[in-house]
DNA sequence: CGGCATCCTACAAGATACTG
DNA sequence: CAGTATCTTGTAGGATGCCG
């Protein structure tokens, strides 16, 4: 069955399971870290300090859903002062993948939505 | 470029001016909206009901942001009662299809998620 | 260093009522 | 029908302090 021919998404259903999964990765913080980590394991404060603005908290929450989900794989070696790597998953290569296509397309046709703001704001 | 070879992610910067419009486009109703306009033009209430479990101000507010940001047409038809019906732009069925493409892979993963947490919630 | 617990606030989101 | 306006509530998210 093709793609196309899909005519009711099952994820605009109230009680459909798949929205939570959905709202973990393209929650504001679960995009940004799936994109980081698609690059390379990073250490907590090693992502913290390249995702800018995310509050420790908020980190820290993002990680554990994720890796709750299958994810994000979350490694904690057992030495002083702790030592804490994150990494994807192999099922959190293929999200962060395509997350990742989707922030390079926003990113591709900033100007397009900038000008339809214009436009937009000029009208009223 | 080589995708791959991308190391640093623009929209991982605080001040990245995508962030926002990937926050729209990613949004809790926003994906639900592009993925039911992906099908077929929809009325107000029509795409309401599909939809299930947006309110009103909610669908609104999202419609108008996504209008905003070029995604979405609005066209208000001067009849009585009044009728207005939304679709996508082109802008808007790049994004839908990628938000879609997301949605699809979530949807054939969900098994693979659910094991991940009872593999999860198990070690606690 | 990498958290967790607590508290607090701002904003997202819902409910309701009203209008062109 | 397709919204706005107003009010209320829930929750995301931030600040701070403590601990293994």
């Amino acid at each position: 069955m093709a793609v196309s021919e899909v005519r009711a998404p099952n994820v605009n259903r109230v009680d459909c399971p798949s929205r939570p999964v959905l709202e973990h990765v393209t929650s504001r913080w679960g995009v940004l870290v799936l994109a980081e980590l698609r690059d390379r394991p990073h250490r907590f404060s090693e992502l913290r300090r390249a995702i800018g603005g995310v509050s420790e908290k908020m980190l820290a929450q993002t990680l554990q859903t994720l890796e709750r989900d299958g994810f994000v794989d979350r490694d904690a070696k057992p030495v002083i002062p702790p030592r804490v790597d994150y990494s994807l998953t192999p099922m959190g290569r293929e999200v962060a993948e395509q997350i990742w296509t989707l922030t390079r397309w926003v990113e591709a046709n900033l100007d397009g939505v900038f000008a339809a703001r214009e436009t937009y704001d000029k009208a009223r």
